[in-house]
DNA sequence: ATTATGTGTCGTATGTTTGCGACATTAGTC
DNA sequence: GACTAATGTCGCAAACATACGACACATAAT
């Protein structure tokens, strides 16, 4: 139960983002953010097929990982990819998926 | 609420393959399987501290992603990394991120 | 100062995941 | 056949995630 003991620093992190984009609706809006690069804002629950309070909330969820960033702008905000925070995952993946794939299956 | 038809398919797929990997234990499962490429059983049990009951659905769902396999052998059942799976899910997570890391970022 | 607009947060309902003990199953051993 | 060992499956409880309406908060326009 002792969640903080259990594993091994590196597997809990990698879980946790693992986690952030374990949902169809965020994968979706990160899509959404690469093609419009104008980072428009929380008209996306318009693109999106949830209500924009959920959006809302799945935009904190992006926005706490560290995988997007958003900016206050007059009355709207502007919401955009977080490049570092991307790169960051992407090498906690890769570390990751490359010891698997270096390990020979026997069976 | 129709999941089936709020969002594109590579993208519900990519989630659900990223839940798969969003727990630790089920990652702690993969690097222990990487390590000891002997593919022992179910006294990875020993090695997580979780119940053996618990570990054998952390397996079920593992072996249902495709990420491992499972042989019987005898009384044992012998579990190692299914090295195909992977594969294909690398292919797919690559595919989104290099979509996002091609994104020009402005804000 | 009132109103309209773009947002975020709270509370709540409903659904999903996690973890486990108790039971079932199957393969070898005596 | 009865016994043990290695597993898997069921059913429950507790924790967590998802979705949303109602409300609160700011900024800008009138």
């Amino acid at each position: 139960m002792n969640k903080g003991e259990k594993f091994d620093d590196s597997l809990q992190e990698l879980a946790r983002l693992s986690k952030v984009i374990s949902h169809p609706a965020r994968l979706a809006i990160l899509e959404y953010l690469a093609k419009t690069r104008t980072c428009i804002s929380g008209d996306i629950s318009d693109y999106i097929p949830l209500s924009r309070t959920t959006v809302s909330q799945h935009l904190r969820e992006l926005r706490e990982a560290k995988l997007i960033k958003g900016e206050i702008d007059g009355l709207k905000i502007s919401y955009c990819l977080n490049s570092k925070g991307i790169k960051r995952f992407n090498k906690m993946y890769k570390s990751f998926f490359s010891m698997l794939n270096k390990a020979e299956v026997s069976c």
